[in-house]
DNA sequence: AGTTGCAACAGGGA
DNA sequence: CTCCCTGTTGCAAC
């Protein structure tokens, strides 16, 4: 049985869990792997996904997937994009605890809030959890939804997050802090308040930082941090605390987070601090990040 | 000689200049003794005006007070209202640092924006300083001015300012901060952060209080308070860091502000902190006042 | 963590 | 410190 609302809000405070763009370009590469080619031969919904058809986050009632066929698994940002035939999106936005596994068999199944029972056999099942969602829409509703349509730059994207781009980003972000303009989606997207924090701890910048003032030096740094950072944790299939298709954790480690507040900053031994930012914790070295 | 510039901006740091309700009403009834039955010979605008005019400050230029006679003069909140026969209204907006000086004769004249020479050989100075001004305006778009139309109750009148009309302001306050509803000057007009920061004290409250949440003790004392701070300044002829019509201090003691900043809490010995809230400094003891 | 709406904060300008 | 404006952040409720 999957963790109950309460633990899952107690992932939360403790700043772990997060489904940002490691965990979601991993979790799309073995979709795409695994479910290419399969048949969806039943749309399961279980008694659970009531309160989530209310308030639009499944939509699935209204629409029937059976029968489609699954041609690729694609993400950006946050958020998989489940590439159906004919002509439909199945999108989903796990957000921070949402899980999608895969099981050959029935037997394997836990609980779920949707389930594609498909034609050999296998099965896959979606948790949503918080304001997450699973919604099917057609290919020319698309630029419609709040995402994907307009999201920023790939910050995985080699030639999209060029210095060049990532430095228009800052000048664009005016007066803002430094954590608002890398967490604002549809200028840079993908970065949740996980990484932002491991992003701002290598960069050594404090989150409460103008964008417009800093300097050349800081700017390299960051852009260096970012690329860093979540290319590292693509490697390593995304978070220790976040699992894949397959129900295994990441083996990418956090840096700063709740599980180091008040623990030996590792670059110089400062007791890191716990921050409260744009409305969400930040753990930073009081010391290393000006 | 007037203060120089250097003596009033260390008075602003200090916390200790206003033009408040007390000020106001101290200099509107000397002036109203000292000026009724004046006639206006000459309007002197001094070349310092210029800037004051080009920002809607002064308006003087445009309109000739010279033949007037000054009627009555009053005061509400922090303004000065100066009437004049034949139908105008001489408003004038002290702030922080303005200063309005009687002069027997022009031998005291020293640095002013605006002169008004009587017949009888006397004069009144005006000084405007930060972003107070001094305006004529006909009685008909009196209303139409920011100051006097739209002011709240004089927490000095007796009647105006009953319990009861102060609570029906708290209502209205919805979820604001004390400080916020005190100063509001379309509530309650006349209080500045100058004497807020006494009644507070008296109150023994934090600026920072929601009025949603006081309870009726609190308001009540609260009502007290302001009663009390504002009728002792009235009486004392304002605060001991202003001056009166003829330049002469007033001899209400500040229990609060810059001056006390580290000493001890009159009341119980904590040492006096420095909070800022809305914009401002406010002096409390961390102690008394929750 | 999405979104809204209100409240508080920050900076500028004289 | 005073006033007003604007833009940004804090925060709580849904």
């Amino acid at each position: 049985m999957p963790a109950s609302p309460s633990r899952w809000s107690r992932a939360w405070q403790e700043n772990l869990v997060a489904f940002e763009l490691p965990e979601a370009l991993t979790l799309a590469k073995q979709m795409n792997a695994e479910l290419a080619g399969k048949t969806i031969e039943h749309v399961h919904l279980a008694d659970e996904c009531a309160g989530l058809i209310r308030q639009g986050f499944v939509n699935l009632q209204q629409v029937n997937l059976a029968g489609t066929t699954i041609r690729s698994v694609t993400s950006k940002g946050k958020w998989v994009y489940i590439r159906l035939e004919p002509d439909w999106y199945f999108l989903l936005a796990l957000e921070s605890g949402g899980k999608v596994l895969y099981h050959p068999s029935q037997e394997s199944v836990v609980k779920f809030h949707v389930k594609l029972d498909f034609s050999d056999g296998s099965c896959l099942t979606v948790r949503i959890v918080g304001w997450g969602f699973a919604k099917a829409v057609k290919e020319s509703e698309l630029e419609a939804q709040r995402y994907p349509g307009k999201l920023g730059l790939s910050p995985v994207d080699e030639k999209e997050f060029s210095y060049q781009n990532f430095c228009a980003v800052l000048e664009q972000g005016g007066n803002k802090i430094v954590k608002y303009v890398l967490m604002e989606q549809t200028k840079i997207t993908g970065i949740g308040n996980g990484y932002l924090q491991d992003i701002l701890f290598r960069a050594k910048l404090h989150p409460k930082r103008k964008v417009a003032d800093l300097s050349k030096t800081e700017r390299k740094t960051l852009y260096n941090a970012i690329r860093k950072t979540l290319n590292e944790a693509v490697r390593r299939g995304g978070s220790e605390f976040e699992v894949d298709l397959y129900d295994q954790p990441g083996r990418y480690k956090r840096l700063v987070g709740e599980h180091m507040k008040g623990k030996p900053c590792p670059a110089c031994g400062t007791a890191i601090e716990k921050l409260s930012v744009l409305g969400g914790s930040v753990y930073v070295c009081p010391s290393c990040q000006k």
